[in-house]
DNA sequence: TGAAATGTTGGGGCG
DNA sequence: ACGCCCCAACATTTC
């Protein structure tokens, strides 16, 4: 007798390897029917932003032709997940329907919801872990609490074994009798109408192709380095793989695992740290799903933020007259991506030396990166604000000429994204204002005219931070 | 996964 | 020879 299809319903797990749920799809016997459903209005308040659909539109793309190379493909709708799925199985006679967990939590109450509904079917309705190494609900401190401070967690976490990867699919999948209609990808409307989205292009290659080469060239030419390195937005010194592992076009395990074939070294380990912070941000988010939009520390809540449109906008758009600040907004700008040293520098930057809320900041990352992610960029942002867990105290404020200097020696990050300071000497691009009439003129820049002034005085800016800060302690 | 202020030490110039 | 000052270099504390 014939196995019933089964659906699988593919969401941020968009790749064919050390695929859990797919795995189980393939060893029913069944037919498999790859789906995927567009049904943002069920993302809550984090529905995806413009950079992140932007992605997804490509590694759908790419996710339907790799399976067509497999005989297969991948069947699109729109509308809510649970509706559609049931027609789904009328259509096809699916007997079961299996995903890959995701650990946001509008995802979790919906998948809950999802799931008890489809047992009620009586159809065979399963989820798996793709998307870390731990699930969640799996790591506790020793008082069964969850940890809220990453080097406990982590050497708790890596004191755990890392399942090994899914097998692979084989080179066919096997298909339903009559596929079901798909729409167009087209139709999600998930490419932006106005092409800002030109230089996206040169920057990515989204899809499982692209996730794989983007590792293997990481680990060819940086892993090793990687501790030096890393913090240097100048250089190609990290890997890059964050959207494809938003995505899941690559998983965690397969990183991991990867990583620890080619090199047990320095650099191998300080990576796969930063892999545990990803995980970190996962837990985090699980146990604390508020954090989202209220800040851990819930003194914070008093925290006496500005309201400066202004200011807000010359941020979004690298015109701070800080040029390393600039230059990491508007790489963000340009190719949906930034450095995660220059993310820590425009962070502190917004949220001390503007004092602006770390919310208008998340929301603004989440819109223009293509690798948002709801779990590292709440985490990100609540540690850059010293609201979060773990967190930078207030008082560290970072001193974007000192971080330029430090983290962009030869100025050569800031020469590609700022232009109008491309003939600016060295000892002088990370401050400007401070350099001789004569060195500005050379360099064609006049301030305040070819480029900003800048927009706050540092030494002033950051003693209102630490007043206002000290102002919060002692209302507590 | 800071920066700045403050404190300490020690070498060298100099009377 | 000695004390004094200056200051760089480093360490510690404070924000």
């Amino acid at each position: 007798m014939a196995s019933a299809p089964v659906i699988v319903w593919f969401r941020q797990d968009l790749r064919l390897r050390d695929q859990p749920a797919l795995a189980h799809a393939l060893a029913t016997g069944g037919p498999v029917v790859p789906v995927h459903l567009w049904s943002p209005e069920e993302e809550g308040e984090w529905t995806h932003g413009a950079a992140s659909r932007w992605w997804l539109h490509q590694s759908l793309a790419g996710f339907d032709a790799a399976l067509r190379g497999h005989g297969s493909r991948l069947v699109l709708r729109a509308g809510p997940a649970l509706a559609s799925l049931r027609r789904l199985i009328r259509e096809t006679g699916a007997k079961t329907v299996v995903w890959n967990r995701r650990y946001e939590p509008a995802s979790i109450a919906r998948d809950t919801a999802v799931k008890q509904a489809l047992l009620d079917d009586g159809i065979d309705a399963r989820s798996f872990n793709g998307a870390l190494l731990h699930a969640p609900n799996a790591v506790a401190n020793q008082s069964g609490r969850p940890f809220q401070v990453f080097t406990p967690f982590w050497k708790h976490v890596s004191a755990l074994r890392v399942r090994e990867e899914a097998p692979a699919p084989p080179p066919s999948l096997p298909a339903p009798a009559r596929w079901p209609a798909s729409e167009p990808l087209e139709s999600f409307h998930l490419k932006p109408s106005i092409p800002w989205d030109h230089a996206f292009y040169e920057h990515w290659q989204p899809g499982e192709v692209g996730a794989t080469a983007a590792l293997a060239r990481f680990i060819r030419e940086a892993v090793d380095g990687y501790a030096r390195e890393r913090d240097r937005p100048d250089l190609r010194g990290t890997s890059r793989l964050s959207p494809h592992l938003h995505f899941g076009e690559i998983s965690p395990v397969q990183i991991f695992h990867a990583v620890q074939r080619a090199t047990r070294g320095h650099g191998a380990e300080v990576f796969l740290k930063e892999v545990g912070w990803r995980e970190f941000a996962h837990h985090l988010l699980f146990h604390f799903p508020h954090t989202t939009t209220e800040p851990l520390r819930p003194e914070f809540g008093r925290f006496p933020w500005a309201d400066d449109a202004t200011r807000l906008r010359a941020w979004q758009r690298g015109r701070t007259g800080y040029p390393i600040v600039d230059a990491g907004m508007r790489e963000l700008w340009t190719t949906g991506w930034m450095h995660n040293r220059v993310r820590m520098i425009v962070a502190s930057f917004l949220v001390k030396h503007l004092r602006l809320p770390w919310l208008e900041g998340a929301r603004w990352f989440w819109d223009t990166l293509v690798d948002a992610d709801l779990a590292s960029n709440t985490l990100g942002w609540q540690w850059s604000a010293g609201c979060g867990a773990d967190a930078a105290p207030y008082f560290r404020v970072f001193n974007p000429i000192l971080q330029g200097v430090k983290f962009d020696p030869h100025g050569a990050y800031v020469r590609t994204h700022v232009p109008e300071l491309a003939r600016m000497p060295a000892e002088h691009i990370h401050a400007p204002w401070e350099a001789p009439p004569a060195v500005l003129a050379a360099a064609g820049v006049r301030l305040g005219e070819t480029y900003p002034k800048p927009c706050v005085d540092h030494k002033a800016a950051r003693d209102a931070a630490l007043a206002a800060f000290a102002e919060l302690k002692k209302g507590g």
